[in-house]
DNA sequence: TACTTGTATTAGTTACTATAGTACAAGTAA
DNA sequence: TTACTTGTACTATAGTAACTAATACAAGTA
């Protein structure tokens, strides 16, 4: 696995190595199962307080998004979640929308956003379509 | 106009000021002249110091979202950017695949995705097509 | 002139981020 | 068992951002 640290933005360190093992998973290039470095091991290789590394698998862990074994490691999880359907669209159609207001204070026209949006869905590995 | 704050959310007030008068914009709700709530009449409305909306207010105008004249108000500019297309596009779809990636990890399949993105998309004014 | 409006400044509180150092329970491997 | 590794927990500290508070000021309005 290969995790890219930017100091110079202004996200939090943690959240950006959240961020690029979600992206990881979600693009299929980490799969279930899959053992990720340890946390002291990614503390010396990106030169990162080790508290900051164990403050994102922490949260990983909550999201079970990973499950960690003291002794042994974090591992990915299988995808899933026990949120609400209507819950879940609330949480995504309300990204969604900032993301739309966004583009068109940026003048980005209606037709280029759709294919930018589908450009970017191909790169992804969805689960199986219900039914 | 009408600003909605919910002070339970971790997102900062300052920001979902921000936030609403963009989206009453792109929704076409605020239109390009139009005068805005005086920093003071908020304050009072959403029982927020005036502080906090003047740092929306001037967020906003250096944005370009609005134009302020002291005296006189704060009023919806027109929409536009001097931003270069490149770096506008790697913004959007940096914001776009982040809710791919959260939709993914969420288990919704692709189709419901793009008809949540569809549904969406209807619901706001976009910048007339180039060309 | 009297008033309104956005902006600027200073100060204080709270919360979050990141670092530092230490300790511990659970798993691994000899 | 023993020695080691691993994720977690804890305390402490420094820096930054968000918010509030109070005041002042320049520019526009009536």
């Amino acid at each position: 696995m290969q995790v890219q640290i930017d100091f110079s933005l202004s996200r939090p360190l943690y959240q950006q190595i959240i961020d690029q093992i979600k992206r990881d998973i979600a693009i299929g290039r980490l799969k279930e199962g899959e053992k990720l470095p340890t946390v002291r091991e990614l503390s010396v290789q990106l030169a990162i307080n080790p508290n900051t590394i164990g403050k994102a698998y922490r949260q990983l862990e909550q999201d079970k998004i990973i499950v960690t074994r003291p002794g042994a490691g974090a591992f990915v999880a299988a995808i899933g979640t026990n949120i609400n359907m209507s819950v879940r669209k609330k949480i995504i159609c309300e990204d969604l929308e900032r993301v739309i207001v966004e583009a068109i204070h940026m003048k980005i026209d209606k037709e280029t956003l759709i294919r930018w949006f589908n450009e970017r869905t191909g790169k992804f590995k969805f689960s199986i379509v219900k039914g």
